[in-house]
DNA sequence: ATAAAATACTTAAACGCTTAAACTGTAATA
DNA sequence: TATTACAGTTTAAGCGTTTAAGTATTTTAT
């Protein structure tokens, strides 16, 4: 076992002080001479000399270290990369922390635990939290006085950044788009309902539209359960029951493939029977048929500004609260059908 | 700023020394009287006392950090997370990691730099190595001198430990069951083949099963390409041209899913005019229609034994060469049909 | 010519832990 | 009674950095 290079090594190579490798190392070079910033490189090279973080973090209290918290199904408490949305988001952050020298760490959180303990113990340098949680929770993170970033939950506290897209708004644009359509019996398969949540202002956006349409509200038309393909199987069920429903917005592209899934094997056509609108264009929304006509987002890039935003937090100490949105748009496909 | 609560903090609640608090997070508790345990454990819990990680590395040079190390896409360098087969060998990872008091750190990499870097900057305890890269790739980070563990590459280095399925097996399994089926002119819809990769295991697989039914081996009906989606998509079009393939062996699902997509979207009925087998039994094999008859691995299960197995290298300090092989099976949906 | 400022470094304390070794008081053994 | 053993705890030397403060030399301003 070979001893590993340390500063002190390269501070003798290169004939300074380990202050002044340090500087080089933080590209502090200010104050330094043209020379002795080659040499101290040319000792970095020659000894392969790579920092070690630990020490560097324990001195200045950096990481270059992203906590992502990503949500776990409740059943496992594996976190949900199943869900393509997920692992997409995930593509984005890592790639863009990559580029700027960051790594992340992600986990899943048992609510009941904090966080918290995870972010001062590595100390972390900033937080991309994904997925809504109870309230105390980021009460709780708020304590560790470092940037957290939001990304599909609606916190008014002003101490959270947050990407977002606008929810309501696209609950809106799909509600209408079938309507115009001419379809006036449309089902609503989302998550839980929450106060504040992406569900909520999904929902809301489908009344808005209703509304705009002058067509009442049907609490039967809407169901409500888990964000995962197994509830949109299960939903299947209860729609085909209801022989009234021609159409149904999908809350998320997931539930719209369970539900398109149980369907065609019940020999229900898409679009014939019932049309069937999406949210987020997954990735894997291609791989479906028919394909499905969605409200697209850019997932992708949701994770890149995620880490952009808190790499700006970490950075230039922001404090203002940050909000960006995101734009989205329908992409049409073959799932909904003219009436 | 309040500052935070160190072990001194918690020395002098405790009205010990630093050292036998040290003992305590530590669970070296053998020479340590019961009272003076309770003592230190409840000031820890009074001061809410978080052990510094960075401080903690620096000093034992450990981690707790686990490296993982997954395929990158060759266009856009991001991680292949896309790729259903990566997320739940992820989920499986992390959720096990995280039982045992580790995070991992997940990242892409450019061949051309070292992982070493990483892996030394960050004293990372264990590398787990998802895929198959240069023969240097391997030579440099058996520099670390840290436990790696190989998944899906075949390398013969004694220094890295596996896990693994017998994928050549899995090839035959998968070809004979096309071929007691009736069918004779089988494709193969691979990625590259590359000398002990995945890939070739799986298509010297179909070989054999060729061989034991007295089927020529044509290799005209072999199509080598990159394992995504898009893949598949283009090399149905090239097997709609081939009259005589009744049958395809896809040696992934995602390349299967695609195939599937495009032959569906030409009218061309699966299984009827054509019988699919793909491989893995990803997730989301369960959305797409016809049900995908494939050769399933338990891909979860993947990423927890390798976890465990480089926990036990870590701890146990195991030094022979561990391989451990996980079962596959064939399950039958509705993607075959017999001729 | 002299003071002030700028340049190019170095010194050394601090960061929060781990751990081998030393120490202390008491109990067991010769 | 002296010696050894041992349980229980402390001491102190690291681990490899960062960074405020200090120093010596040179340049600039007056």
């Amino acid at each position: 076992m070979k001893k590993r290079v340390t500063i002190k090594d390269v501070a003798k190579e290169a004939n300074v002080s380990i202050a002044t490798i340090s500087y080089v190392i933080n590209n502090k070079e200010e104050n330094l001479s043209k020379e002795t910033i080659e040499r101290v490189n040319a000792a970095i090279k020659k000894l392969n000399y790579i920092p070690n973080m630990s020490a560097r973090s324990l001195a200045s209290k950096k990481s270059n270290l992203l906590g992502v918290v990503i949500p776990q199904t409740e059943v496992n408490k594996q976190i949900m990369l199943n869900n393509p949305f997920y692992s997409e988001f995930i593509s984005g952050i890592e790639y863009t922390a990559r580029l700027e020298g960051y790594h992340i760490i992600m986990s899943g959180v048992e609510i009941d635990k904090s966080y918290l303990d995870i972010s001062v113990k590595r100390n972390l340098d900033g937080i991309i939290i994904l997925g809504m949680y109870p309230q105390e929770f980021y009460n709780e993170l708020k304590k560790s006085q470092i940037p957290i970033v939001l990304v599909d939950s609606y916190c008014n506290d002003h101490y959270f950044h947050s990407v977002q897209i606008n929810d309501r708004y696209g609950g809106y644009i799909a509600t209408k788009y079938l309507l115009e359509k001419g379809h006036r019996n449309i089902g609503l398969v989302t998550g839980k309902i929450k106060k504040e949540g992406v569900s909520e202002k999904r929902y809301l956006g489908y009344k808005d539209a209703l509304a705009e349409f002058k067509v009442p509200f049907n609490p039967n038309y809407v169901f409500e359960g888990i964000v995962d393909y197994e509830y949109g199987l299960s939903v299947a069920e209860k729609i085909m029951k209801n022989k009234d429903i021609t159409a149904v917005f999908a809350t998320a592209d997931i539930l719209a493939i369970g539900l398109m899934k149980r369907l065609k094997s019940a020999k229900v056509r898409i679009p014939d029977d019932i049309s069937v609108i999406g949210f987020d264009d997954i990735y894997i929304t291609k791989f479906i048929d028919p394909g499905l006509t969605t409200v697209k987002q850019n997932i992708y890039k949701k994770g890149e500004t995620a880490v952009k935003l808190i790499l700006n937090c970490i950075n230039k100490k922001l404090t203002s609260k940050h909000e960006i949105i995101l734009p989205i748009e329908i992409v049409e496909r073959e799932s909904v059908k003219e009436i």
